[in-house]
DNA sequence: CATATGACGATGCGATCACATTGCTTTACC
DNA sequence: GGTAAAGCAATGTGATCGCATCGTCATATG
């Protein structure tokens, strides 16, 4: 797409809901509001209901924007192709991912769990987590597989069952991580721990 | 305190707390407004105010009287002595207390949630959080720390960290159970096998 | 060149919100 | 029995919200 209208169309998008991603980081989605929204960018209010005509496309496009950008960051760390890596690197990384190590993990494990909490109120992100996890969990119980296969990991283990209870630990404790209740070592150390108890 | 002014303070303002939990549990912590909990409680949105002056204390109280709730109903289930009970009875019980298995512990883990994405703009709220959770884990620590001097479980364990990491898990399950993403029943078995792994 | 359309900014509107104010009734206390 | 305070309902108020509408300007297209 040269120039013209609709040049900049995904651009702008992506650059209005990374304000909202910012807001709900620092303020929660309660503070999230078109004129606020608008502030946070640097533009009008009209430009945001110009991309945006509904708040709930506006919060929805912030959702997949996070997800888009978490994705990216794993993807970063493990390389493209997932099944080219270790798959046992390939858990303790995404795991570590999970706990909140800078602002840019913090703000985006508070949007998740802002999300996780939205979730309760609007049927449609409860939907779209749960695809998410379903994905996400399929992902980590292949990896497991594989070291099973490999004879590193018990075979005795259910794959889903024990990936299910990976991230589920790893998200519990970045809640902590989050209000402050532990530190993000402590955590860290934690979820290493358990990754490390699967190849004992 | 008899009769006269005065007189039903406290559970008027309990009746009003619980208004706020319900509306909590079911539409979020957003949908939280003077009218609403006025008809939720079915009284006049002038009573609300007169107990409650400022929203703020109103979705405090709402804060405590959901923990209180939560500590009755484990006292309930082991008993009032802490120390009069078995460790791993008492381990079983309130972690499994953490998933939902019916309308009010799912109402009560909603409210859980919902307090948790709060605190990340009310430092308020997460100060209490910090308290309740320091509180918490210290006590599941001790249980544990009690069945390792009783032999049952390995003394090379680290007894908070163990305790962190088994609420931790619990909760990150809850929060599964919560959105659909996994089952109450699933949840539930991995977290007894946690436990059950301590004494392995 | 004409016209339609995209891309906005500006303004207005109705709803809702937290909170203030007022006033009436009931009760405790001297 | 008079008075002060508590317990409430009713109403008002200013702010903010999401959203609709309108107008302007640039650009692509015929």
């Amino acid at each position: 797409m040269g120039r013209g209208p609709g040049a900049h169309h995904a651009q702008r998008r992506a650059e209005i809901a990374d304000a909202v991603l910012a807001i709900v980081a620092d303020r929660g989605l309660a503070a999230v509001s078109l004129t606020e929204v608008a502030a946070q960018a640097g533009i009008s209010p009209g430009r945001v209901q110009h991309y945006f005509p509904a708040k709930r496309q506006l919060v929805e496009a912030a959702f997949e924007r996070g997800n888009e950008l978490s994705s990216a960051r794993i993807r970063a760390k493990t390389g493209a192709d997932p099944q080219a890596a270790e798959p046992r690197l390939v858990l303790t990384t995404v795991l570590g991912e999970l706990i909140p190590y800078d602002t840019a993990t913090e703000a985006h494990m508070r949007v998740r769990q802002s999300f996780h909490a939205f979730a309760f109120a609007e049927e449609a992100i409860a939907a779209r987590l749960r695809v998410l996890y379903a994905d996400f969990h399929r992902q980590m119980a292949d990896l497991i597989a594989r070291d099973q296969q490999a004879g590193h990991i018990p075979a005795a283990l259910d794959p889903h069952a024990t990936a299910l209870a990976l991230v589920a630990l790893a998200e519990g404790l970045a809640a902590y991580v989050l209000t402050g209740v532990t530190t993000a070592s402590t955590a860290r150390r934690q979820v290493l721990a358990a990754v490390a108890d699967l190849y004992r």
